[in-house]
DNA sequence: AATGAATGAGAGTTCATTCAT
DNA sequence: TATGAATGAACTCTCATTCAT
């Protein structure tokens, strides 16, 4: 019967205990991302965190549990993006925005990134409940708003769910396959020449046909 | 000192041997795509194939062997629809046909899809060097038409290597997030619909403008 | 990423560490000297140390480290004895004396000698380092001063080397060979009687002729 | 129930068994002395006896039999030497003779030796019995023998048996300690240098005092 | 709040031996 | 006679987790 944060998660956490946690998670963040949930051991996630490996068991229940939290939490920031466009905006503009923001985060979060695709690609195992109550309604709403907008002829006639799949696997390919990406483009710049060959694709595909209104 | 087929890998293999050792790799493959490379265990891929564990070991060497073998094997015909683009075709439905055709893969081939997804995502610590030595120069000759025929007016101007990527980004996502696709589509048809929604796509950004030529 | 004091060996070692790390080189001296190297398993010095299996693997990286460890750390004193051998002493009895003490090391540390001896009988693959950086300058060392000995007509003309040779050989050979020794010998006085045997031995080898002088 | 010459033993073996035992049985030496019972394995044998592995257990039940074989074959030559000392010879002579006839075996059968080694090393687990039935009467009879020897006053005082030990030791040292041998020796001609050595060594121990008599 | 010590449950791999032909 | 194929048992080593302090 523990009698640690983990059991007390009601009580408020103190600075220690908070930064602690944070200092395990973003270890995991670095060791699942890299290696995959099984790839991945609580060694080097202690050694990463500077932290011992029972103080780590201190913290979260198990190796299962630092998992979760750390996919739960991420996800928030992960879905902002997606909550930020904007109904009431305008419809390309708001779409490209998003583009150009998820190209970004796989720039600035590729961690994360792949610590998504790794769950996904395995099954969604320890994910599934989350895609389910957290993903799937914004991404029903959000359809909503694009089929909305096609149906105002603001944006050309697309599947808003195919849509969201092209702009996510486009702009999280640089992050996850960063390994293929590497081997293949010499220059330097491959975020900026990336983010102008997308702004030009969706730009493309979204942009209603003029001469048919 | 091994005992066996391992040792004197150039004499010619028995069926059995043949058959024995589709059979793991037809097994391995399934486990690897499912759990990734540090995931799967001899166990499972000796479940999987009918064979007793220290059978596998009888063909092959390790798991690293028989995840190696696997790569490079699957290598041949993972890149062979980029192949089959003919320089000498109409450049549109070349690659429109080089899109569906990695979009078929996806269907048919998902496992392959998720085992290279799987390498690639932790860094193609097996795989780099066929990177190089295969992917590179085919990537690079391929770009070389595509620049070709954008040149002689063709196409529409665009980067062929981050054409590329989005060609199979787009197209691998059905496979390597096939769980969060099936979360996310209630749609019974989601490969049909995909494939043309991934047609107009690719078909407007590629086509070249009429005013222009 | 192992998780502890094979890590940090610099740090102090606990007392619990000093107590557990005796106890498991006991216990592999006892086991290794008995079977060899690879004949030893890590079941049985587990089993003699009062340990689990991979509590041994906590305090050494593995068989071969806690092998290796051993043969250094016995090296000292298994050369203790030529070590004492005083260049300013009587020549006969200072080498004399040596071989009594070889001799006593025979009865009190067999598996001592058995372990060097069956390291050295497979061709000392672990240890030929040793031979080289420890023994041999040791030995060239001995032999200079044996060679000035008899250069000064204190001993009767031999050959250094060998003459250690015919030391080692026969001291060792009661617990190297002690099983043969058993069978073909019902005195129970075999230390002593062996004693005076080369006692015998090596004065009448070693003691000048008196009319040379 | 296995229909083999194993247990056939009484049919007389045929042109090719003989051969292939003898093949299996050479191998066998070869492998067991470099790497001692439990470090040889059968696939070593096979290789090393260009036969396959089942063979190996068609003409042997198993690697315990090819060992006992091996031992208990190789006894007879071994103890040749000490079989040809002649009661009614020198004293001297016959003794010094068998020294340098054990040196000549240590260069000419270093295998043996070490095979021997090995076996007595770790308390002769399998040769046992044939020390008690074989060695030790022949032992006990030389050393009857060398007792009558010394009454008569042909030869100096010794014991018997502590001067077979001596013998033994120093001359299959030259095989078993080989590894450590040729660290401390620069010189080639180990086998002379060594021979004249203990020419003396024995012979001063062995010739009575003439002013005794 | 923290950690050195310890372990049960596997993991990959080796090997003497058996099976089937 | 001979050998490809197969396996049970055992081996070294790893790792998430627990114990004790």
């Amino acid at each position: 019967m523990p009698q640690a944060p983990v059991a007390q998660a009601s009580r408020k956490p103190s600075r220690i205990q908070l930064r602690n946690r944070k200092r395990i998670l973003d270890a995991a963040l670095e060791v699942f991302s890299a290696h995959g949930y099984r790839g991945a051991t609580l060694d080097q996630i202690a050694a990463e965190a500077g932290l011992s490996k029972p103080n780590i068991l201190y913290y979260f229940e198990g190796k299962q549990e630092i998992h979760v939290t750390l996919l739960n939490q991420l996800m928030h920031a992960w879905l902002a993006p997606l909550r930020a466009v904007d109904p009431d905006g305008n419809p390309l503009e708001e779409l490209m925005t998003y583009v150009q923001r998820k190209l970004d985060m796989s720039r600035d979060l590729p961690r994360e990134s792949r610590l998504f695709a790794n769950e996904i690609l395995q099954g969604a195992p320890r994910m599934a409940p989350h895609l389910e109550s957290v993903l799937k309604p914004l991404v029903d709403e959000t359809a909503a708003v694009i089929d909305g907008w096609i149906e105002a002829g603001r944006l050309a006639p697309v599947d808003p769910r195919h849509l969201l799949f092209s702009i996510w696997a486009t702009t999280q390919h640089y992050a996850d396959f960063e390994a293929q990406v590497r081997v293949l483009t010499s220059a330097q710049d491959v975020h900026d020449t990336a983010a102008s060959h997308l702004d030009r694709m969706f730009r493309r595909l979204l942009t209603p046909d003029r001469d048919v209104i």
